[in-house]
DNA sequence: CTTGATACCTGACAAATGTCAGGTAAATTA
DNA sequence: TAATTTACCTGACATTTGTCAGGTATCAAG
């Protein structure tokens, strides 16, 4: 039998190892953390990853290996990287991406196409969307009033929040400067919707 | 035989993917590829990702289950979920974080301690920093004046631009409607800069 | 002292994952 | 046209990893 440590000290040290490695982005299997502590058996470190499951300390997805991650949305809600488009114009969406401006990390539930847009111009102060935030779209042709949105007129991509009078679209700004939209039927068409806004404070982030 | 596909193409999407997956701070098994591309057998995948390897495109850990990741350095891997902290109080950051909110993603570059926080209160959305919003932090105990902060005073964490006048610390809001804090020179401690702005404009993202 | 919890261990096994050695058909190239 | 490469597949197998069931000693509290 090995020497035996203070009660909870062990579990203590495991969990901040794990937590240390997951947070650098490395799931550590169970036999990893028993050698990282010099455990006669794998199983120990098990025990102790499951009383901090039970716990909820961490998280696991079961029988998946290196499944244990930090509790949250691991288990089933990966986080996706998505690509901040420079320009978009028609079609951009649907072929390849290569005019992009760089990654976002952001939760996505897999079955919605996410992208960035960076804003352009103060049309939406109003609402607390500055110019060179990023505004993380979800792909979609078709939107709820109210809803803000990237709409394509002419080739060129707008932040708008969207309205319906008479039946026909309307794209208004959120600042009295600026005046409404009211495209022709024809030439306007819904990119998706805004789901979050993101602002870097610090150069050198997104 | 299943159907195929152009030359290159395959072994393109599988890149795509497994990077993204990769970045966001997962390593896929090869058999999560297989199904992911539908293929009738996962050599196929193992194939393509054997190839990457070989063209430098990827690097592994061999052996390894979920050993592949990006080349360069292995232990790289820059997003994190970072916790949003409900209430932020004297000590909370040192000890363990039970208070928490949920999780966001974010890329941190490992040496840096990050925090979510939640704003409360209508004092800076003069900068677009509105009630509702995440405000990410990095933990520190100085900033420069200009920088916006997370400040706790009285066990209350507050967010305010950080402005120094006759070397004493004031704490101004961005709404004229609220007046500037000057906190006596112990009643007052930096816990970090607000390094992002994020905002969830539909329920049940953060 | 007895009871229970904790921190270790042993053994056996199932499931997930990676590896090696081939084979067929289409596309590309010589 | 023939040789070569690519994109798939089949089959067998080694390795890594997670899981279950149980055992021994130490410690703390009833």
């Amino acid at each position: 039998m090995s020497e035996r440590t203070k009660r909870g000290e062990t579990r203590e040290r495991i969990y901040r190892f794990v937590r240390e490695r997951l947070e650098s982005g490395q799931s550590p299997s169970i036999r990893e953390i028993q050698k990282a502590f010099g455990f006669g058996a794998f199983q120990t470190a098990h025990g102790h990853l499951e009383r901090l499951v039970a716990d909820r300390r961490l998280a696991k997805r079961p029988g998946e290996a290196r499944g244990y991650c930090l509790p949250g949305e691991q288990p089933e809600r990966p986080a996706a990287m998505v690509p901040i488009l420079g320009r978009v114009q028609a079609g951009a969406l649907s072929t390849a991406v290569e005019d992009l401006d760089g990654y976002v990390s952001a939760k996505s539930n897999g079955s919605e196409e996410l992208f960035g847009l960076r804003v352009r111009g103060e049309s939406m102060v109003g609402v607390g969307i500055l110019p060179g935030d990023i505004v993380l779209v979800r792909s979609q042709s078709t939107a709820d009033p109210g809803d803000i949105v990237v709409a394509l007129i002419e080739d060129e991509a707008t932040v708008k929040t969207l309205h319906i009078r008479r039946r026909r679209i309307e794209l208004h700004p959120e600042n009295p400067d600026f005046e409404p939209i009211i495209p022709a039927p024809d030439e306007c068409s819904i990119l998706g919707k805004v789901i979050e806004v993101r602002r870097a404070l610090e150069t050198g982030r997104f």
